[in-house]
DNA sequence: GCAATTCGGTCC
DNA sequence: GGACCGAATTGC
């Protein structure tokens, strides 16, 4: 573990080198015999200090010149490094991947006390995306150099349009499966409130009888609504004056169902 | 000259 | 209060 990088200064260099500290960082990270202080997230996206304590005491001075962790933090934000998770100190870059080191030369320092503007034309560097796109993914296989001419953008525009797409299906299989748990909620707690429907042949896992069209979601989203279930819509039944009973008392309280599976 | 480090400020 | 940024300082 943990020797101290050798600074490259040779080899493929026609792009600019990684900076030390990106270097020096990626090296921690990808370090295994440290995974307990600091590693990579499930998917490699970003990485974790899981103990900020023994990171700087024991890491950092390995493998910088000080051990205060917010000067690290610093060095990341700097480099374009987002804190993605509120709770922990994960850090992400859409250049800083796992088993992505030539992206390491995307990465660049921002400018700083100095007078020149960024460079409108280098504004595809992932360093600086955030100004554009807050996680876009980066290229995938083209140099991402390659975007800094029309061929390059209009490459990228083709790859951000189909992503689109995939996000707008993904969003569409979210809204089905919302629907689902809606009307799952409202079946049980309608059988709850109204009626002892018999309780034998209404298993939890059972979809309901109808099928939800779209018009329904829209409604379902213009109705106010408690747990999922809407309020003040009119109801079917009568002789009854709206909630007759406490959603929290039945067994169908949203998140007993959300907990199981759906 | 530039990167690294530190401190203090702003913003939400 | 946390996340991020600006600027000054330091060191190579």
């Amino acid at each position: 573990m943990s020797r101290p990088p050798v600074e490259q200064s040779g080899g493929e260099s026609q792009k600019s080198l990684p900076t030390p500290f990106l270097t020096k960082t990626y090296q921690l990270v990808e370090d295994r015999t440290v995974d307990d202080v600091i590693s990579w997230n499930e998917d490699g996206s970003a990485f974790i200090v899981w103990n900020t304590a023994v990171f700087a005491r024991d890491l950092l001075p390995k493998y910088f010149k000080h051990n205060n962790f917010s000067s690290f933090v610093r060095q990341l934000n700097t480099y374009g490094f987002r804190k993605v998770v509120p709770d922990r100190w994960e850090f992400s870059n859409d250049c800083f991947r796992r088993g992505e080191k030539r992206l390491l030369c995307d990465i660049q320092r921002r400018r700083i006390s100095s007078t020149a503007p960024i460079s409108p034309v280098s504004s595809s560097n992932c360093a600086d995306e955030r100004l554009i796109s807050s996680n876009s993914p980066p290229a995938t296989t083209t140099t991402p150099h390659a975007t800094s001419n029309t061929a390059g953008l209009m490459d990228e525009n083709e790859r951000l349009r189909k992503e689109n797409v995939e996000l707008n299906r993904e969003l569409s299989r979210m809204k089905t499966l919302c629907n689902n748990i809606f009307a799952l909620i409202s079946s049980n707690y309608t059988n709850n409130i109204f009626g002892n429907v018999s309780q034998t042949d209404k298993p939890l896992n059972r979809f309901p009888e109808k099928q939800f069209s779209s018009e329904m979601m829209i409604e379902e989203e213009m109705t106010p609504r408690l747990f999922g279930v809407a309020i003040g819509a009119k109801r079917a039944r009568e002789g009854e004056s709206g909630f007759g009973g406490r959603p929290g008392s039945g067994t169908g309280t949203p998140t007993a169902l959300v907990g199981g599976e759906i």
